[in-house]
RNA sequence: GCCGGAGUGGCGGAAUCGGUAGACGCGGCGGACUCAAAAUCCGUUGUCCUCAAACGACGUGUGGGUUCGAGUCCCACCUCCGGCACCA
């Protein structure tokens, strides 16, 4: 699921530290003892427990495409940190991972390079799971899914034949990518300036039969439960609302005149009826057909519309262009002959395929008719009190307003005119109310061979039945070999053929593939119950809804509409008995780096890994150049940007871990952004966490030299102590709130950092205070274990304690009594600029405050005599004085 | 084109409910230790003015506004990023 491969880089050699060797933190046997007593004590493996409370924490799976790349890292450090919190705080934890191992990639490497994608997949995951293991992740790896399996992927099948039953699957034509050369259909991406990425041929339109989900018939729950997820983000829920995108319109047929059919079309501003001057209707629209028969520039034009590729982005900012068809309709109120012509903004699978157009009024209109000199009406005014200006010879007015131009209808507001046309047309049987929705049925045929097959029969008179459940799963060959880009289920007459199980006459079978979003749409109900034999068992009800779902917010529309989809549907079979897959959801920025290149003599740019660049900065540090490693030579410096194969700007995770330990690796995830924010890798950012480990590891040692510490009498300490333990706690309480409200792991690493920096100064000999530095350590390194578990697995044990699961240890808790303040310190402003500061007591009264501040000298200077006009006291922040 | 985000020192970022802008880290500069280097430690580091310090002025993409007080709220704009239904 994750996206674009990065490029793959050797890991570098480095020296072991010889000075280190023997002392110091030394991250590799460190992190192989504690990933070997995980492993020993079967740590993270989790059964249902109905006396804990369960927290089911799930990270998107990724597409195994090679090795781990920095995106995988922080999305799953960031489940980590929350699954080992979650596990600290008694809740019985279910954290998987798996493989979306279906997909584009696999074929191209088989077309390539000639290996299979069965073949070329599983060495993937090989490597990720290995790589995956070397990060020190609390999975629990009994419960893998890798969608490409049979013994995953029968039981999607199982569900569409099932669906395909009940009618919430169905077959008809929809358009395709089509490259003419190679005879394929091509993926949005594989289309590139509207030719086809490999052949180079100009890519059409064709139509073809595709299986579709009926997602619109839960489109109104889809939309209605957005309300009710308090723990997704408002822009993920505000992007499904827009893409569900509801709305309230008319259906009105418009008669053709001399003919003896009708063109419905569909619109939500039926008050702007009397302002329509034209008909448009789609190029694949019946109507446009009808007429390409017998008009040979229509036809041409419609040809035209089929040149280029489908996906929206390219269909929206392409001109709009369209031609009068010679038809004519009669407006449904006036009778007025209304031309109908074709144009290629509109969309046959939306609405009717027909939209009445109204220049005066919308700003698509009024361009198009503008442009081919087509009346512009007015028939709203802006309501009463409104300041608008309209000028419909520049642009449209789209707001809603009051009617004018309108006969009958003068005067009415939008909802009057909407209800009075609506019941007047609906009296004489030329419309109807209708709730439309922006959201399309879910098209999952692919004409791909790297897929799971879709579990159908089609007998000789081409219907179509579901492969009888007694007869799944369809299994997908994986020792095949590709012959050019065609599918090799689709070149293998054997594969195809079958027989009717109703008739036993002979029969073929669906060679399309799911979408690989099927599969990702209910792994994560698998997950609980791996090993089920049917789609899913009891245990998906105990685990699930996922308490946490964490991934990159490119999957903010379509994978979280479609993972929500399949929980409804889901639900609907009985197997699960909860409305949403997810109550709380997380959407991680990227990663990204630096650029360099070099531009050759033929003005070919090759791009530089940032691994390979030195860097010289100013006196000031501003960098002022960068150098090739290898010559010493410059090179450029381009943008930040997403880490990509294209830019050669990658960095693998692998080589960090090898050369400075996964702790060192996932602390630098965590503390070089908030989750949500885009990350920007550093080398030296990496350095300076390696170097914080190092301290830690150091300090923790000085303080178990200095000799066995005695019990904390909290009652005897000094002032000092007494201070340092209110920050020690007061970290504590921070800690805890970033990790569990928060979500800022940056900030609670900041604040851990800074205590350290604190404590590292504190240099009182005395046994209390070694006590205290007992506290401190131990509340530390439990801080922390989340965030780096291997280095906080082994110093615990610094510390005096047997070696056991720290996740099996409370996460500390802040002591009320140790953050108890005697006095504050406010600040003094004079016209709110800061002056100074005071520090009074906590439970001053304003009045005394305001004496202290108007007492202190800054403000004495600044008043110079005057008397103070007002005076703002915030208790415990700051106080304002106004002159 | 449409939908959703983000812009704060040389860099990553902090400022949680409108109340000290720049925490923490990186980089830079100066110093200690060392034959030297690495490692480590100490100091310093928004801009301007100033020999320096003090005092001060300016400063959160741009332009307005609300407020005793705005990085934070409101309006308009600019730039960059994600998604747009067959990449995952």
């Amino acid at each position: 699921m994750s996206s674009t491969p990065e490029s793959v880089r050797e890991p570098e050699a480095r020296d072991p530290k010889s000075d280190e060797a023997a002392h110091g933190y030394q991250p590799a046997p460190i992190e192989r003892a504690a990933q070997a007593y995980w492993e020993r004590t079967r740590a993270f493996e989790v059964t249902e427990d109905p006396n804990r409370p369960k927290y089911y924490a799930l990270c998107m799976l990724p597409y195994p495409s090679g090795a781990l790349h920095m995106g995988h890292v922080r999305n799953y450090t960031i489940g980590d940190v929350l699954s080992r919190f979650k596990r600290m705080q008694g809740y019985n934890v279910l954290q998987p991972m798996g493989f979306d191992a279906f997909g584009l990639p696999a074929e191209n490497a088989a077309i390539r390079h000639g290996i299979a994608p069965a073949k070329w997949t599983y060495a993937n995951i090989e490597t990720m799971r290995r790589q995956l293991k070397s990060l020190g992740y609390a999975y629990d790896w009994r419960r893998e899914v890798v969608t490409c399996r049979p013994e995953y992927y029968r039981w999607e099948q199982l569900l569409f034949v099932r669906l395909m039953k009940r009618g919430l699957v169905y077959r008809r034509n929809s358009v395709v990518n089509w490259d003419p050369v190679d005879q394929t259909v091509l993926a949005n991406e594989q289309v590139v300036d509207g030719r086809g990425w490999r052949s180079g041929a100009l890519v059409e339109k064709k139509e073809i039969p595709q299986w579709f989900f009926r997602i619109t018939a839960y489109a109104e729950e889809l939309l209605a439960e957005l309300d009710r997820l308090d723990g997704w983000p408002e822009s993920v829920k505000t992007m499904q609302r827009n893409w569900i995108g509801r709305s309230e319109g008319l259906e009105i047929d418009f008669r053709v005149i001399g003919g003896g059919g009708k063109v419905r079309v569909f619109t939500t501003r039926p008050d702007t009826l009397m302002g329509a001057t034209l008909v448009s209707v789609a190029a694949e629209h019946p109507l446009a057909q009808q007429v390409a028969a017998t008009n040979p520039e229509v036809a041409a034009f419609i040809a035209e519309c089929r040149q280029g590729g489908v996906s929206a982005a390219e269909l929206e900012t392409q001109e709009k262009r369209g031609i009068d068809t010679g038809l004519r309709v009669a407006h449904p109120v006036s009778g007025e002959p209304l031309p109908v012509w074709v144009a290629n903004f509109v969309l046959m699978g939306y609405g009717t395929g027909a939209v009445m157009a109204v220049p005066g009024h919308d700003e698509r209109d009024h361009a198009f008719a503008t442009k081919y000199g087509l009346p512009i009406r007015q028939v709203i005014a802006p309501a009463p009190g409104s300041e608008a200006v309209v000028d419909l010879s520049r642009e449209a007015y789209t707001e809603r307003g009051v009617l004018v131009n309108s006969g009958k209808y003068d005067g009415l507001d939008f909802q009057q005119a909407f209800d009075a046309i609506a019941a007047d047309l609906a009296k004489e049987g030329k419309a109807e109310r209708r709730v439309n929705y922006r959201l399309r049925d879910w098209g999952v045929s692919r004409q791909r061979y790297w897929g799971c097959p879709i579990p159908v029969i089609y007998r000789a008179d081409g219907t179509a039945v579901p492969v009888p459940e007694d007869q799944l799963p369809v299994v997908l060959p994986e020792d095949v070999t590709f012959e050019g880009v065609r599918s090799p289920i689709k070149s293998d007459p054997e594969w195809r053929r079958t027989v009717d199980p109703e008739t036993g006459e002979p029969a073929e079978r669906e060679t399309d593939t799911f979408d690989t979003f099927v599969e990702s749409s209910w792994y994560y109900a698998r997950y609980t119950c791996p090993d089920a034999d049917g789609i899913l068992d009891a245990r998906a009800k105990y685990w699930l809804p996922v308490d946490q779902y964490i991934g990159g917010i490119e999957h903010a529309v379509m994978h979280l509409l479609y993972f929500r989809f399949w929980h409804k549907l889901l639900r609907d079979a009985g197997l699960v008995d909860s409305d949403e897959p997810a109550t709380n959801l997380l959407c991680q920025g990227m990663v990204v780096a630096e650029t360099f290149y070099r531009d050759d003599a033929d003005g070919n740019r090759t791009w530089i890994n940032p691994a390979d660049v030195d860097l010289a900065f100013d006196e000031r540090g501003t960098v002022v150049g960068a150098t090739l490693k290898a010559d010493g030579q410059p090179v450029s410096i381009g943008p930040v940007e997403k880490m990509s194969k294209s830019k050669n700007n990658g960095v693998d995770p692998q080589a960090l871990v090898d050369r400075y330990g996964a702790d060192t690796v996932r602390l630098f995830s965590m503390f070089a952004a908030p989750p949500e924010q885009s990350l920007a890798w550093s080398e030296a950012g990496v350095e300076g966490m390696a170097r914080f480990l190092r301290r830690l590891w150091r300090e923790v040692e000085r303080h178990v030299a200095s000799g066995p510490a005695p019990k904390l009498d909290k009652a005897a300490l000094t002032g000092p102590q007494r201070a340092l333990r209110r920050e020690l706690h007061e970290t504590i309480a921070k800690v805890r709130d970033d990790y569990a409200r928060r979500y800022t792991f940056n900030t609670a690493i900041a604040a851990i950092m800074e205590f350290i920096n604190r404590l590292s100064r504190f240099d009182d000999p005395s046994d209390a205070a070694r006590a205290l530095r007992q506290e401190a350590w131990e509340a530390i390194v439990l801080l922390l274990n989340p965030i780096t578990p291997h280095i906080c697995h082994a110093l615990w044990q610094r510390l005096g304690h047997p070696e056991m699961l720290l996740e099996d240890v409370s996460f500390p808790e802040a002591d009320p009594e140790a953050l108890v303040r005697e006095s504050a310190t406010l600040v003094v402003q004079v016209n709110g600029k800061l002056r100074g500061q005071i520090e009074v007591p906590v439970d001053a009264s304003r009045e005394a405050i305001e004496r202290a501040a108007l007492a202190h000298e800054a403000v004495v200077r600044q008043l110079a005599g005057a008397a103070p006009r007002k005076v703002i006291v915030v208790p415990g922040k700051i106080v304002n004085i106004v002159v």
